[in-house]
DNA sequence: CTAGACCGATGATCTCGATCAAGAAATTCG
DNA sequence: CGAATTTCTTGATCGAGATCATCGGTCTAG
């Protein structure tokens, strides 16, 4: 039985662990399908959660985060969208979340008949749907498991180019010395912290700690240099 | 400006949250598309984390959980599925998730290839898709923002038959009696700590309250009666 | 320039859930 | 059946992060 086996490696096996998914390709856009293009301004908002899903959308470019309210004013930002990901489509009648820019924001709108209509676009949207699931997924392992640094590291580490959340992280890379990164984080640090489920006081500190710490460097509060990129990957507990 | 207009209703527009999306129709299956069907025991890995992702899956009858380890050994359940819902897809090469089932089970699997060619496969599979992602969702408010009551509440919610995480609840039913039921869990304490992002202890302890207050009544570890969902229901902090 | 609003940093304290430690109950197996 | 093993429960203690409180910095409007 293959569980068996498995077990020799420990509770869970977490030996298995070790192999990843890599980053992924990049994303198809739907620029051919006669999509409606739309301007959107900084903290402007697509959709209400509850509004009527009828449109399937696309980010052109800019960015945008998917968040969900508890009644009693709790918020969890449970998305943030880049170029090529989509939004908009939902199981029910109505939007589970909420679509707000970060930045400014050109978005691509297509009609769900015509999402029904084109196999292209079906594959399309078969592709961005999985890779947002597979980020959700890595998401619920930090929200559920993950302690404030590890929290904060992850997130800065999504935001390296071509390291999404350290995914696929090969240890320092000698062969190039790209082992400093600037950073734009466009959200606040209210927005940062209903990200990562944790409040805006911890958020702060730990970002202070990694600044005490030689980390990283603050150049504005949303402008980040990463001075060691492996020294932050190291913290984000996947290694 | 919207996002104005509507901050007139606290930090986040909290009143709008009272909009919820209701509960999902019933999924469409693969039957029509010439799928393997697998059989496996309870507790069998269909694939580990890391495998090779080259084929598509689909349950048919039982429950199957996609957990992710950190090397460490901490564990996260990142969903648990229901027959109809697929599985398998991944963004990159690998598979970013262990596949194991907590009953006995029996799976449809599809080469890719041929959902690729599909255009009815490709829109099943967007539909299942956006249903489990907007479960993914509300399980990152759960996992971000939620209390430990509010899980282990939220959790029993979601296994009551038509009511998935109370979302869609309507308050007490006053129309039907039906303000009591029985649930088979198929899960250990410890799997449930690790869907929720608690510790086994905290799971117990919280079950254990429920019980002296009277909301459940527990049959058996793994068999739980409901005495007053709606109550439950107002546990959940969705109300 | 000043006043006001907003955002971020940081110190003090508290609390919920984690951790540590036994037992009790259920399940498996000889 | 009883022994061994696993799972669950419960108590005691601890600590990471939440909460509360304050202050400094920055931006905008007048």
């Amino acid at each position: 039985m293959a569980y068996l086996e498995h077990e020799a490696n420990g509770q869970y096996g977490a030996a298995r662990a070790a192999a990843r998914p890599m980053a992924v390709a990049t994303q198809p856009t739907f620029e051919a399908f006669g999509a409606k293009l739309t301007k959107f301004g900084a903290h402007d908002v697509v959709y209400y959660e509850g509004d009527e899903a009828k449109r399937l959308y696309q980010l052109a470019s800019g960015t945008i985060m998917l968040f969900k309210l508890l009644p009693d004013g709790r918020r969890q930002v449970v998305e943030i969208l880049r170029p090529g990901d989509i939004f908009g489509l939902s199981a029910g009648e109505e939007q589970d979340c909420t679509a707000e820019t970060l930045t400014e924001a050109t978005v691509r709108e297509v009609d769900l008949k015509q999402v029904e209509a084109s196999v292209d676009l079906q594959r399309q949207l078969t592709k961005c749907l999985t890779n947002q699931m597979n980020i959700l997924h890595e998401h619920a392992v930090l929200l559920g498991r993950k302690s404030a640094v590890e929290r904060v590291a992850s997130f800065l580490m999504y935001l390296v180019p071509n390291r999404g959340g350290g995914v696929g992280c090969v240890g320092p890379d000698p062969s190039k010395s790209d082992d400093g990164c600037d950073l734009q984080l466009h959200m606040t640090r209210q927005e940062i912290a209903d990200y990562l489920g944790l409040t805006i006081e911890t958020v702060s500190r730990v970002v202070s700690d990694l600044k005490r710490r030689g980390v990283i460097r603050i150049d504005r509060s949303d402008k980040i240099h990463l001075n060691r990129i492996c020294g932050l990957c190291q913290m984000t507990g996947i290694h």
